[in-house]
DNA sequence: TCTCACGCTCTCCTTTTGGTGAGTACAAAT
DNA sequence: ATTTGTACTCACCAAAAGGAGAGCGTGAGA
């Protein structure tokens, strides 16, 4: 069983790898997809790209392409004309999906107080000279 | 109690400030920050730099500024020469910590998995030609 | 007097990120 | 013959991220 908090505990050479690792994964389009594909199960390229509605073509299929490398999404080629690829998530992807709730969970119940922390930063500025 | 995944049942307005939030916090120096916040408790600017090794002063400084600003961090100056600045975490910080602990276990527990797949992804590329 | 330490801030530079729009291959529909 | 649809790929460009190094203010110490 893990420490609370595994960096703690682990190795400077796994720590780095860690990092590099979360750097990877803790992007904004990898966040989306992943949940998006959590959600509705299977999709194609570009019921993907209307799900998620404001990425371009390039990054949707360079996410993937990431995504597939990491093992978190499995591409399945259909041989037909025109061309039907469909993308679903591993039990990786999933786990990771998983493990980015707690994330989405804490954005969703902390939204308010993050807002009132930047008033509150922003505002005290035209303290008037 | 939330669902397993909350932005199934959130408005979309709320699904997008949550995306935002996401993009903010989800940031590769947050997280080393706050991971190191979390287990030193409070640290100079110059320790945190240390602590984490690779960063910039640019970088962490402006890093700094934004967790000030959405309340996950607490500056505290003391008036003294040379100058001596101290960082900690506050509560929503931590709770930010902890919900991102999912996410540092997975990537240690599938550190292998994920390199086992890249080495599987990129090894059968010079099939001839 | 001169240097050092600290926590920045500023400028300059390179790298990365991300968008736009064009092109591709091919069969079915018109 | 031309258009349509799909899932890309490529070239080009703008913006942002991020690093290197200089400067600042000032009191203690050499």
């Amino acid at each position: 069983m893990p420490a609370p908090h595994p960096p703690a505990d682990a190795d400077p050479r796994v720590e780095a790898l860690v990092h590099d690792l979360i750097g990877r994964v803790a992007d904004k389009w990898t966040m989306l997809i992943l949940e998006i594909l959590e959600e509705k199960g299977e999709l194609r390229f570009t019921e993907l790209s209307r799900a998620i509605g404001t990425i371009s073509q390039k990054m949707l299929t360079q996410t993937l392409r990431h995504m597939e490398r990491d093992g978190l999404v499995i591409r399945t080629v259909h041989p037909v004309v025109p061309p039907k690829v469909e993308y679903r998530l591993t039990e990786l992807g999933q786990s990771l999906g998983a493990a980015f709730c707690g994330v989405w969970i804490w954005a969703e119940q902390n939204l308010a107080t993050v807002e009132t922390a930047r008033e509150t930063f922003d505002g005290p500025l035209p303290s008037g000279g």
